[in-house]
DNA sequence: TGAAAAGTTCACAAATATGCTAACTTTTTT
DNA sequence: AAAAAAGTTAGCATATTTGTGAACTTTTCA
């Protein structure tokens, strides 16, 4: 086993979420570990995006966390609470 | 009244997507629009799309027409369907 | 012009996201 | 170490999207 397996191996067990992706489609990890860094990175709780969205800490949590699937218009009310826009292509 | 208005005028009354979305926000209709464009270009009919997606051309005609609300995982099935990927930004 | 193909609309059932609250765990701060 | 803040999870109610088939209208084409 070299350093990659070594590494998923040890990933999978510490991150489901990694470990599940790893199974299906990556997009909705990528997208809910994109809003957590963007969250991070503006220094804002999830309260705090929460109340820009009128909303709840949970929903902001469930987002980030079990990503799973989400509407456009709660994206658009994210990338808003982030004071970002949504661009959407098809590429 | 100059040009602009009188396009305006005319395109409400023969657009009812249009009209409507001159009084919200332009990113379904936009969405939707696209839609169709890129199916066109693509010489394909609603029911090629339905086909690809598992389902039917009524529902490919609701996301043509009605845009509205879409899951991310629908748009990404309609991005497959037209051999694209899609993606998404905070911008 | 008439038939076939393509697109639209409707109505209903089923699946699923979201809103919300409360209880809980983890992290941060004092 | 204790308190406060931040994040997670679960469960339920509600709202909304999606699947589907049928009837209908519009467009295309022979």
């Amino acid at each position: 086993m070299d350093d990659l397996d070594a590494y998923v191996q040890e990933r999978k067990a510490r991150d489901p979420a990694f470990a599940k992706a790893l199974e299906t489609d990556l997009s909705d990890f990528i997208l809910s570990s994109e809003l957590v860094s963007l969250r991070e990175f503006l220094q804002m709780t999830q309260e705090d995006v929460a109340k820009k969205m009128h909303t709840t800490k949970s929903a902001v949590s469930r987002w980030e966390k079990h990503g799973g699937d989400i509407r456009l218009s709660t994206l658009r009310k994210l990338a808003e609470a982030f004071g970002k826009k949504l661009k959407i292509e098809f590429v």
